[in-house]
DNA sequence: CGGGCTGCGGATGTCGACAGTCGTCACGCC
DNA sequence: GGCGTGACGACTGTCGACATCCGCAGCCCG
């Protein structure tokens, strides 16, 4: 008899394990933008009906990973520099607001050691997904410990769009996501110096913003 | 025979327009805060498939106006007081980008004048649901004339959550949406001040987070 | 009288099938 | 040879039915 209790079980629908199987398949590369994911051989794939697939997809499509095209058929969204531009332009101010409201707010120093311990996990080492993760994980955070769930919630919207956009323009050897550059935001944070945080944030999506954007389209 | 061509055929999937009726009727008031919304009644009343009237909540629940209860079941979403002011400091953040941008670009003149137009349907007088169309109307007005599509984009999905936090705190004598309240924002965009231009959003954004989340929660 | 078992009703989850539409391509006519 | 036309295949849109799960009322038993 064991004393421990049971591992609790998986209660998540078939819908939910699609939706992440798919989304997965296509941030990992597994499609290229501009394919076409077609229901039937997706449910064929997955072993369930095509609703389910259907309803998986509906749900990429709003995260951004997909774009209806010809006839309502879903393709791999891509975006364009200008795009990705604009997309850190809409970050720059998200998480501007974040920082700000974490200087405000009385626990900045928890914030502080929060944001260290997810800026260990930004390591050279580690393939590229990982830090991919690792990235997004620590602007992830950021929002998080603002204590504004409507700012994690937008944040979140946007990320199917970063991912497509940091895979759209694949700098593999992004030393953009490393340590150093997430570093400073940090750093003014515990400074406690507002205009000067907001001053890197801006700094850091400008060049995140160019780097992406550019690597497509070296302009 | 007419010269004139034929008038286009409607393209919209049933999907489509069951959304769009299940969303009038959920912000128009038809159904109350915390109300289930059962798939099998509204096929029903729709006069379509489960299925179908599946897909338009799913969308409903991803612009944030319905949310899963229990065992799944789609309730009308409600804003606490607290997420008011949150999701106002987001308006904050993104329009203030918005206002920034439109100083910035060379098509400010322009900008302004457009506006100017969309000041114009604020008026007092018309229903309550018009008088909220006008109020939205003129900030995504704004958020389009600084020509960031994914400014845009990321504003309209907190779209659905603007006007559940508008009903939830149904403040029925409104002085908020007068059209006195938003002209400050232009004149200061043709002035050309950021830093006012800034001022002016975020006090029209604090003034109306207390005013919606005050409402229900006057402390 | 209280607690647990047991149907029952209602809700969502999932599926397979049919219908409608579009792109393509070969065919036949001018 | 060019063009309109029809058939064909592929894909999505829509539907009805079955399966599954949960809450609840009623009943039985201790």
């Amino acid at each position: 008899m064991s004393i421990e209790p049971l591992a609790s079980l998986d209660r998540s629908t078939l819908r939910e394990r699609a939706l992440e199987v798919l989304r997965t398949a296509v941030l990992s590369g597994r499609y290229g933008p501009g394919d076409h994911l077609g229901e039937v051989e997706l449910a064929g794939s997955l072993g369930v009906s095509r609703g389910t697939v259907r309803e998986a997809l509906r749900h990429l499509q709003q995260e951004g990973l997909v774009t209806p095209g010809n006839r309502g058929m879903l393709r791999v969204s891509s975006l364009s520099p200008h795009e990705v531009r604009e997309l850190f332009r809409v970050r720059e101010a998200l998480e501007g607001l974040a920082v700000r409201e974490i200087i405000a707010s009385p626990g900045r120093e928890s914030a502080v050691a929060a944001l260290r311990t997810a800026l260990d996990q930004l390591t050279d080492d580690g393939d590229f997904a990982a830090r991919i993760q690792a990235d997004l994980a620590f602007h992830l955070q950021l929002c998080r410990l603002s204590g504004n769930s409507m700012l994690v919630e937008a944040w979140q919207r946007l990320e199917g769009r970063m991912r497509v956009a940091i895979l759209s323009g694949a700098a593999w050897q992004a030393p953009m996501m490393a340590r150093d550059r997430h570093a400073p935001i940090v750093d003014a944070i515990e400074q406690g110096d507002v205009a000067a945080a907001l001053r890197v944030v801006e700094e850091h999506m400008a060049a995140a913003a160019e780097h992406f954007a550019g690597a497509s389209d070296p302009a």
